[in-house]
DNA sequence: AATTAAAATCGTAGCGCTACGATTTTAACG
DNA sequence: CGTTAAAATCGTAGCGCTACGATTTTAATT
């Protein structure tokens, strides 16, 4: 039978085998527990391998072994700081692990995130790395027919399908809330992107507030139609100090947010802090460097990478009790002057 | 023989095939070209995969196609909204038609870069996107021996190894001077992150360079010891401004240089542009938001995502012709009013 | 009803590798 | 030197799918 192949004809394992006299298991075996192979045979194989320019073939080897070095994971988009280092970091320790990422955007997207998975599943990959708990009612039956370990990270406080790696949102807005109240401020706002779009600024806000109401202060909320943008952001800004001239302190949902903000308030003078305390969300780089320098919430971006690939591979080595799947990495207020 | 097996048993092929009383090439065939097979099995075979949840295994499909539907992409670092929004782009657009993106963060190192092609070759990809034209000899080779269609994005002005997909850096600096220079300006300096870490800064300098030198004016240059740091940006301002008080405008390698340039000036209380013309590159989100906002290069990011996935299936669809595998998508000054 | 071409379906032979038991080689010891 | 266990190597049988020629079914036409 003749089929069409690729005009460049890839060297195979038995290739390698027949130019180092040895069988293609062995060569096999060296690939995969280099120590069982005798340092004759080893050196033979790797100058034929390095003769050749053999490269293994990775879907041959996930097929015939049924298991993948593959790990797909999903993000809202790669386009934040907040899940591109975590991606970086997560990348980084499961590659020297051996494992290949397999990247997808959800956009925000519940319906698009099930497609992801299953995509994703179909690669039979290792591990799968979710970002929060929100998922469809399709997906979640996708995920409960496999046994694949899963973590879900970004987000802590509720039980989660596997393995959840995280902090509480609620926490954030309680931080940034209690922060202010320390200062003095009753008469507060909290501006946000949209809810819908990012369920987790909705737990921030629920912090926000209900630790304000608590103390006996008051919270107004405005909420952008998408993702932060600077002239809505200002508009927003605007409309509330004209229907709230008293506020004190505004939140925000995240810096990008609580940048607009500022650069409103330059725009009409009103001075931060004195005027209104101003905080964020995210830590981003620019905070350091507005006048005043931003006060904002520091997520532990990369922390989360490095702890869900070490849990993933304990999970992978059947070494992770029950007891550990849940972490909660907590986050820290960096207080700099703007609140 | 018993082989061990993951408990969660997959659905195979066959098993769909038997429930809806056809061939497992039927159902291969109805998966692959859905209009080749009569309606009334389509049905049942679509019936029998709900029912089963089958997912096809597409190691299984990929090596006996010899042929997958993965584009491999390395970029520097993902942390960027640079490279994160061409990646998007990048992403959506060949997901849509089919493949999945497998990412390698090369983090600026070539041995690094090699090691990701070697293993993204590994999985015999339907082709690979590349950042920039600098690839170590073992790369090269590693290509070489290979047809995979290749693109690489974020430059133009080389031969390239097969497509290319960017623009100009040398252009971005001579835009940036061209503009300097019509205001009047002639003591200039170049605030720069490293040149071995990012090659492309080198060539914005030296198109800004040339540019000024060419009408009279002198270049200062100063370079960051990696990657853009406000603090050390701060340092390097001061000592610049020090050694050459008569300079009268600042490029810089990239916004967050220049937003770290911009806040020394406010310390200094040097105004800008009043006594220091400043510009950046990369017309990143914050700098509509500084004060004076910043004058920048915006440079095509989603653009050169959209024509790289473009070239890419045209590629793959053997239709592209040998005039059209080169793209200069060329930059924008965005005129603010920093310079 | 017979003929024929087109459409739909099927059977077979791998794709390149790994798992695992079988076999061979090596080393250790009395 | 013979015996035995351990170490190293090998052979075989798939993994789940696709390609492609062979076969069957369907439809169109006489």
């Amino acid at each position: 039978m003749t089929r069409n192949r690729r005009s460049s004809q890839r060297v195979t394992m038995g290739e390698v085998a027949q130019l180092a006299n040895v069988s293609p298991s062995t060569v096999s075996l060296y690939l995969r527990r280099p120590d069982e192979v005798s340092s004759r045979r080893a050196e033979k194989i790797q100058s034929a391998i390095d003769r050749l320019g053999y490269l293994p073939n990775t879907m041959a080897g996930g097929l015939a072994s049924s298991r993948s070095h593959v790990i797909g994971v999903l993000v809202p988009t790669i386009t934040n700081s907040f899940f591109s280092e975590t991606l970086e970091t997560l990348e980084r320790h499961l590659r020297s692990a051996g494992y290949q990422l397999l990247i997808g955007n959800t956009e925000f997207d519940d319906s698009r995130e099930e497609e992801l998975i299953r995509s994703i599943l179909s690669w039979n990959p290792a591990g799968l790395v979710l970002t929060g708990f929100l998922h469809n009612r399709k997906s979640l039956s996708l995920l409960a027919n496999n046994d694949t370990p899963i973590v879900e990270m970004w987000d802590y406080g509720q039980p989660g399908l596997d393995m959840v790696v995280g902090f509480s949102h609620h926490a954030c807005g309680r931080l940034v809330a209690e922060h202010m109240l320390r200062q003095g401020r009753r008469r507060m706002a909290f501006v946000s992107t949209n809810f819908q779009r990012d369920v987790r600024a909705g737990d921030r806000y629920r912090g926000f507030r209900d630790t304000v109401e608590a103390a006996g202060g008051t919270v107004e909320l405005r909420e952008l139609s998408g993702r932060s943008h600077a002239e809505e952001t200002g508009r927003l800004t605007q409309a509330l100090m004209q229907d709230h001239p008293e506020t004190e302190a505004i939140a925000c949902s995240n810096d990008m947010v609580a940048l607009g903000v500022m650069m409103e308030c330059q725009r009409h003078n009103w001075p931060i802090p004195g005027r209104i305390a101003l905080a964020g969300f995210g830590n981003l780089d620019f905070t350091t460097s507005t006048v005043p320098p931003l006060t904002t919430i520091e997520p532990p971006r990369r922390e989360i990478g490095q702890h869900t690939a070490r849990l993933l591979l304990a999970c992978l080595a059947s070494e992770l009790p029950e007891a550990e799947k849940r972490l909660d990495l907590g986050v820290r207020l960096v207080e700099r002057d703007s609140a």
